[in-house]
DNA sequence: ACATTAATTGTGT
DNA sequence: ACACAATTAATGT
């Protein structure tokens, strides 16, 4: 599929300049993939860099029983660090891409992302802009799991969520929550009624509701 | 509309 | 963490 250099230009028009634009236009493949799509799975070889146009992508990491633990999500102009460290030392990944909800993005193939570091001021702008940005969300996850306590982290993930999808109704199920968190199914559903006790949230099948004073 | 089945959630140990 | 009960949603007839 091909790449329209108009639309580019709405998306980074005054972010990239318009010789990169073109070079984007070039040899970046554009892909639609649908939701619950694996874009990479630990193991797997590098072979471009994602640019995440529109849509939502998990990011996890999962140790060696399979344990999922949620590192961060993906979502509109965002870059993966990851996959950018990756190609630049051609390691194989070491987490989980799995999109979240159908999504727009374009690959950037490995060679170029090296090249344009040097060439266009403003590639690398955005490349050190996404490492920011993914640093930060580290960060946070490493604050969460090393000292929040669970139902912390809990009422934290349904922000997230909530910010997400500018609503303050999610439809997940307990257990979906739970391999986000890295914990059993059973934790997640005392815990979540716990939270219904205390106003925080209304449960039913599939459903979540955030209620109350959350703003955004 | 009803019965059957599958998936999600609740609870005790 | 496991086993099982209870509940709810999905599907077929």
């Amino acid at each position: 599929m091909r790449l329209e250099l108009d639309k580019l230009r709405l998306h980074f028009g005054n972010l990239f300049e318009a010789a990169l634009l073109q070079e984007i236009t070039q040899v970046g493949n554009y892909m639609e993939v649908p939701e619950g799509y694996a874009l990479m799975r630990p193991g797997g070889y590098i072979r471009s860099v994602p640019i995440i146009l529109s849509g939502l992508v998990k990011i996890s990491r999962s140790d060696a029983d399979g344990k999922e633990a949620l590192l961060y999500y993906l979502g509109g102009l965002d870059s993966c660090a990851m996959s950018l460290t990756c190609c630049l030392s051609k390691q194989q990944s070491e987490i989980t891409a799995i999109t979240e909800e159908k999504t727009k993005l374009i690959l950037i193939p490995v060679e170029k992302v090296g090249d344009w570091m040097s060439q266009f001021p403003t590639w690398k702008q955005f490349v050190f802009a996404t490492y920011q940005k993914r640093f930060e969300d580290l960060l946070g996850a490493i604050d969460q799991i090393a000292f929040r306590k669970l139902d912390e982290r809990l009422l934290n993930l349904l922000k997230i969520k909530s910010k997400q999808c500018n609503c303050t109704i999610f439809y997940v199920t307990h257990e979906e929550l739970a391999n986000e968190l890295a914990t059993s199914r059973e934790v997640i559903s005392r815990l979540l009624k716990q939270l219904e006790k205390m106003g925080e949230v209304k449960l039913s099948r599939n459903k979540i509701e955030l209620v109350g004073k959350h703003k955004s």
